[in-house]
RNA sequence: GACUCCGUAGCUCAGCUGGUUAGAGCACCUGACUUUUAAUCAGGGGGUCCUGGGUUCGAAUCCCAGCGGAGUCACCA
C-alpha cells in the first residue's frame, strides 16, 4: 500500500481555498443544492439578439463557468462560458448591490470569484459601445467554487491563439480542462456523437435491429487479433474481451433477424499508435437476403448521408486532401490494382513465386507467411498510399478471408470489399458465407496457419458451426471503424483526438512508492 | 519492442560551450479605474528546473538509470 501524503498546494490554489473559507464566512454556500434557472444559452443569445427587439430580451438567465474578468473600479466585464460557448457579461456594483451593503460586488464577485468559478446570471442583454452583445447582469449567484486554475488561453484580436493549452499529455490525462479551454476539441466530440446519431438513423429507417451481443466471451472468434484475457470466478473459467462480435450477429440472423446491428466496443491487446487505441468503437450490421455488391451500394448511400448531415457537404477536407464522399465510389479488384499501381500480375501466382515477388519489392517476409498474407503485404505497399478518394477495393484471396463467401465466378477469390478513404480502410464487408461444412474446412485450415506459427490465425468456435448449421439465409455483412470514420470527419490524424479517454500509462506521481 | 527527441512557475516558453539570488508573457496578490475586450496603469509574490544516482570546488545545464510523453519504425490481415 502506498501512504497518502497531502499533496503539496501551489499558490494559486492556497488563495483560492482560502477565498472559498471567505466565501463561507460571508454566509454564501460556495455549493449551493437548488437547481438554477436556466433560460437561455450563450450561442443562443448572440445569434439571436437584435437591438430594435431589446424589449425582448429584458429578462435572461444563464450559467456557466467565469473564464475571463476585467475590473474597471465599480464595474466590471466579465466572459462567461456554458456548453454553447462565451457570451460577455457586464457586472455594476449598484446594480448587483443595489442597498448600501457592497459586499457582494467588492468582496464575492472582484475577490472571492476566481477564473474557472461556476456561476450563474440573471439580467438583460444589451449591445455595448464595442458592439459586443452583453448580458447586463442584475444578479449573480455562485454555483460551484473551482479549486485550481485553468490554462489561460486567450484570443487575440486577429483571431490568434495565445498560450494555448496544446500538451498532449495532459490534454489526454485531463480532458475535463482540454475540454473546457479547447472549443475546438468540445467540437470534434460533438461531431463524433452526430456521426453515430445519423448512422443509427439510417439502419433505423430501413428497420434493422440494433442489439447487444456479449463483450465477455468465452471464445474470441470473428476476427484475428491478440485478446485481453480475464476469469470469472464462479463458474471458474476463463473469459475474453471481445475482438469482434461478428460470429455473434450471424447467430441472430440465423435466429430469423433480417437486419441486426451493433454499435460498440472491441478490445484488442496490441499495440497503441496514432491510429490503435486498445479498445475501440466498431460498428457491425448484417441483413439477410443481400450479397456484397448490394452493400457496396449501401455503404455508398450511408456515408454520403453521414457526410452531409455531420458537414453540410459531401466534400470533407482531411489534410491537403479534399476527399468527396458522393457516390458511386470506384471499385476495384484487388489483384487489378496491384496490376494497376506496381504493374505486377499476381493473379495466378503460388506461395514460392509471391514470396519472390514480396522480396523484390523490400518487404520482410518469413515462412510463417501463407499466401494471403503475402498477398496483404504487397497490397499494403504497393496500393494503399494511392487510395485518396473512397474506392472499393474487391474479391480478395480466400486465405485471407475465413468467415466470407467463395466468389460467385473467380476461383480461389472470395466476395469481400474494404473501403479506403485517405489510405486508410474504413470498412470492410463480406457475402457471409452460409454453408457450414465450407465454414469448418475454413476454420481447420486457419488451424494448420495457426501451428505454422501466424498468431493470428482465427480459432474456431463449435457452437457458431452448429447455428450455421440450422441454416443461415443468404447475407451481407459490414463492419465501420467508428473512430477512424470520425477521425476523417473531423480532419483528424490521431485516434486519441477523437476518444474522450484515450488509454495511457498510469500516471505516477512523485512521492508514490511501488506496489 | 527498437531508435530519436522532449520533461523549467497554474499555462505557454526562454535559459543548457557548467559559474552570483533560475527568467519572460499570461495567470495570481495589493492598489487605482462605472462600456472594457489579449482592458490599462503602479507595485508585489510564486519553483522538488520529472525522479534517483554520478562527475565537479560548483549541475536546470555534463554522464548513467528510472518514470512519463511525442515522433519514426516494427506489430496491428
Amino acid at each position: 500500500m502506498t501512504e497518502h501524503r497531502p499533496r503539496q498546494l501551489s499558490e494559486q490554489e492556497r488563495i483560492r481555498r482560502n477565498n472559498l473559507q471567505k466565501i463561507r464566512q460571508m454566509g454564501i454556500d460556495p455549493y449551493p443544492p437548488h437547481q438554477y434557472p436556466v433560460t437561455h444559452h450563450a450561442a443562443q443569445i448572440r445569434a439571436q439578439f437584435k437591438d430594435e427587439e431589446a424589449e425582448q430580451w429584458q429578462e435572461v438567465s444563464l450559467a456557466g463557468r467565469l473564464m475571463t474578468r476585467r475590473i474597471m473600479g465599480k464595474a466590471s466585464f466579465a466572459e462567461l462560458q456554458d456548453s454553447t460557448g462565451r457570451i460577455q457579461i457586464y457586472v455594476a456594483r449598484d446594480e448587483i448591490c443595489p442597498g448600501a451593503q457592497k459586499d457582494l460586488y467588492n468582496l464575492l464577485f472582484k475577490k472571492y470569484l476566481d477564473l474557472g468559478d461556476i456561476i450563474g446570471v440573471k439580467g438583460y442583454v444589451f449591445r455595448t459601445r464595442m458592439g459586443e452583445v452583453t448580458i447586463h447582469v442584475k444578479e449573480l449567484k455562485l454555483l460551484s467554487k473551482s479549486l485550481r486554475p485553468l490554462p489561460v488561453v486567450k484570443v487575440d484580436a486577429e483571431g490568434k491563439v495565445h498560450d494555448a493549452f496544446t500538451d498532449l499529455e495532459q490534454r489526454y490525462r485531463m480532458r475535463y480542462v482540454d475540454l473546457i479551454v479547447n472549443p475546438h476539441v468540445r467540437d470534434i466530440f460533438v461531431k463524433r456523437t452526430r456521426i453515430i446519431q445519423s448512422m443509427r438513423r439510417f439502419f433505423d429507417a430501413r428497420g434493422w435491429l440494433e442489439v447487444e451481443t456479449p463483450v465477455l466471451q468465452p471464445i474470441h472468434g470473428g476476427a484475428a487479433a491478440r485478446p485481453f484475457k480475464t476469469h470469472h470466478n464462479a463458474l471458474d473459467i476463463p473469459l475474453y474481451l471481445r475482438i469482434a462480435n461478428e460470429l455473434y450477429l450471424k447467430r441472430l440472423i440465423v435466429g430469423g433477424y433480417e437486419g441486426v446491428y451493433e454499435i460498440g466496443k472491441m478490445f484488442r491487446n496490441e499495440g497503441m499508435d496514432r491510429t490503435h487505441n486498445p479498445e475501440f468503437t466498431s460498428m457491425e450490421l448484417y441483413v439477410a437476403w443481400k450479397d456484397y455488391l448490394w452493400m457496396m451500394e449501401m455503404v455508398e448511400q450511408l456515408l454520403e448521408t453521414i457526410a452531409r448531415e455531420v458537414t453540410g457537404d459531401t466534400r470533407v477536407q482531411i489534410g491537403e486532401q479534399v476527399v468527396d464522399f458522393k457516390a458511386p465510389y470506384r471499385r476495384l479488384p484487388m489483384f487489378e490494382a496491384i496490376q494497376e499501381y506496381a504493374s505486377i500480375d499476381i493473379s495466378g501466382m503460388g506461395e514460392t513465386a509471391l514470396r519472390q515477388v514480396a522480396e523484390e519489392l523490400g518487404l520482410e517476409v518469413d515462412d510463417s507467411m501463407g499466401k494471403g498474407k503475402l498477398i496483404d503485404e504487397i497490397f499494403s505497399e504497393t496500393v494503399e498510399p494511392h487510395l485518396i478518394q473512397p474506392t472499393f477495393i474487391t474479391d480478395y484471396p480466400i486465405e485471407m478471408t475465413p468467415l466470407a463467401k467463395k466468389h460467385r465466378s473467380k476461383p480461389g477469390l472470395v466476395e469481400r470489399f474494404e473501403l479506403f478513404v485517405n489510405r486508410k480502410e474504413i470498412a470492410n464487408a463480406y457475402t457471409e458465407l452460409n454453408d457450414p461444412i465450407d465454414q469448418r474446412q475454413r476454420f481447420e485450415e486457419q488451424l494448420r496457419l495457426a501451428q505454422r506459427g501466424d498468431e493470428e490465425a482465427m480459432v474456431l468456435d463449435e457452437d457458431f458451426l452448429r447455428a450455421l448449421e440450422f441454416g443461415m439465409p443468404p447475407t451481407s455483412g459490414l463492419g465501420i471503424g467508428i473512430d477512424r470514420l470520425t477521425m476523417l470527419l473531423t480532419n483528424q490524424d490521431s485516434i486519441q483526438e477523437v476518444i474522450f479517454f484515450p488509454q495511457m500509462k498510469p500516471e505516477r506521481k512523485a512521492g508514490d512508492e511501488e506496489e
